[in-house]
DNA sequence: CCTGACGATTCGTGCGGCGAACTATCCCGC
DNA sequence: GCGGGATAGTTCGCCGCACGAATCGTCAGG
């Protein structure tokens, strides 16, 4: 073989186990603040603003009969909440409740910390060709918004 | 005021976004051979070679009990087969059927072509960049090989 | 032998995801 | 106004997934 085993992966390989990592990390983070993958998702994307249930399925990429129960369960569990929008009496708007806000946020924090120690191996100018790389494949694939930005809402602009 | 359309945003976010993209990619092109993501990852691993159950347990991050179900309905669809281990009466060997071998091929290519194209707005030089990077984040966590390398399937996949 | 440790299955529970069918509302054109 | 198609969500039935606890048979060391 031309090619050694010096660890060197192709880049399909690599982004399908680094995905396979992160959704391990994601879970397990889940897991510890008593939610599931699938609601901690719910409440990341809840965290930014209030959804109605069809614009919840298209950003989550489910059916909305899928919607219903997550929303259901989690409701149950009284992260979210139901309100009724005032211009459309058949729509709904989905939003996060005082407990469901403390929540996200804690979980969302911790979710980070992980995440970033998964790239601890990284010095600073690696993470930032990483992000670059990363992030446009992100904007080229039009992925929604699952997840916010770390700073969003504070000005604490960055070095890396 | 919602500045994050300008193309740059964190590792944590890209990371985590990045997952969500490869995991949808994923569960549809399994979805599309007939599988469930988890199927497919099943076959995907034993591509190299059969596993134990505690030995798949331990590579997909599952309990036990959750792997019998696993290998239930995947071995209900023909895909693969539980041979004892002569070595050890209480040991079973998991590997894949004839079909289950030549829908993993299929699969594993298909996929791979998917994922390809989620990368196809960087150059071949970004490429590797981003491969090497993320290689290293895999190889620094010890992710388990769930994903082989594009040119290795053939050669280890033959006798069994 | 006996006694743990080990490999795997079974069972019960709950979550997750889907499509099809249904209800209620909205809105457009007339 | 008023019909009728589009739209927003829910309900229902089905199956897959994941787990822990309990169980069974086997292996191996004393």
């Amino acid at each position: 073989m031309d090619k050694q085993d010096d660890g060197r992966i192709g880049v399909v390989a690599a982004l399908v186990r680094s995905t396979f990592l992160v959704n391990a990390v994601y879970a397990e983070s889940a897991r510890e603040h008593g939610l599931t993958s699938q609601q901690g998702q719910l409440l990341c994307v809840l965290m930014a603003r209030p959804y109605g249930m069809g614009e919840l399925g298209a950003t989550l990429g489910l059916a909305k009969s899928s919607l219903t129960g997550l929303v259901d369960r989690t409701e149950r569990h009284g992260l979210v909440r139901r309100e009724s929008d005032p211009r459309d009496t058949r729509a709904v708007r989905v939003g996060l409740t005082p407990r469901g806000g403390r929540l996200a946020a804690e979980f969302y924090a911790e979710t980070c910390r992980r995440v970033e120690r998964l790239a601890a191996g990284l010095g600073p100018a690696d993470r930032d060709v990483l992000a670059g790389l990363l992030g446009r494949v992100v904007l080229d694939n039009k992925v929604p918004v699952v997840f916010l930005e770390p700073d969003e809402g504070a000005p604490a602009a960055r070095e890396h």
